[in-house]
DNA sequence: TTAGATGCAAATCTTTTGCAGTGCG
DNA sequence: CGCACTGCAAAAGATTTGCATCTAA
């Protein structure tokens, strides 16, 4: 679970990010961000408007889909690759790598302090110009690794 | 492009990979794996319908689909994170990472060594059963960015 | 005032599924 | 010969698009 003061630090910079992304700070932007800001469990765009709609029922999930899109090519949000279905995104922006459930689907962060290291250090390989990386670790969280072994014995 | 001894590598323990999977050697997955295997293109399964169907016309797009879920499966082929919208693939499965343009979609293959070292002494988190690393490095490729650069100037 | 944002519905694209028929081992 | 595999067509998801209508700056 997010710590608050994160969660306050996120929300106050958000319409700064706005500004310099040259986005307008619109209800459904707010709330979308603002959603994304108080978790970490990497929701679904699906999951988002779900839970937006709460309090801004008319919001579509087309809407949704084209914030985080935007929010994405600003980077105020991470998009989370998926060896499944729905994409997933992340509010944290800071270096951190994510632990993929192959049972359960569930996306836990970590940081890995030599990897980020090995990462800072990267030689730029032929002329590519690095961006973003995205270390995506998958294998089975503790309950489902419990399970499987469970299931075995 | 990938060297005639390393694919003549792949297409020969083809045959007891699938055994040691249970896999039944068909000409789809033969041809499928052939086409894998004979590029580093990470084609997607759309892509690689359409080559293998030069061979085989009665291929359909399903099975591709269902033969590359069981290769995945058993660890003949990797599967390529996509920021993108289809899933890309890959017959190369050693410790390698992958470079993908923003702008022209592309995907290259690299070998960081230090990342490889740093990989291979993750901590096991929270008993986070790991079972594969993914590290994907987002940017420009050098023709994109010399292109980027050109209409800047 | 107006460029940019939103909502809706339809379209598109990717991937999965059910099932009858086929073929590898 | 039997069970796994394939092809087809239809379904299911996820994401995008066009356009009329609003609204933040």
């Amino acid at each position: 679970m997010v710590h608050p003061d994160e969660i306050y630090r996120r929300l106050e910079r958000f319409p700064r990010l706005c500004r310099e992304a040259g986005l307008k700070v619109t209800p459904q932007r707010s709330a979308v961000y603002a959603m994304l800001a108080a978790t970490d469990s990497h929701p679904t765009p699906e999951a988002i408007h779900q839970a937006v709609r709460r309090e801004l029922p008319n919001l579509s999930l087309a809407t949704v889909y084209k914030v985080l899109d935007q929010f994405l090519d600003h980077g105020l949000v991470l998009k989370v690759s998926k060896p499944e279905q729905a994409a997933r995104y992340d509010a944290r922006v800071d270096g951190h790598h994510h632990l993929v459930c192959e049972s359960c689907g569930r996306i836990g962060d970590i940081v890995i302090e030599p990897l980020n290291d090995a990462l800072s250090q990267i030689p730029v390989a032929e002329g590519f110009q690095v961006r973003r990386v995205e270390v995506v670790l998958q294998g089975l969280c503790s309950e489902c690794a419990a399970e499987a072994q469970a299931r075995q014995a």
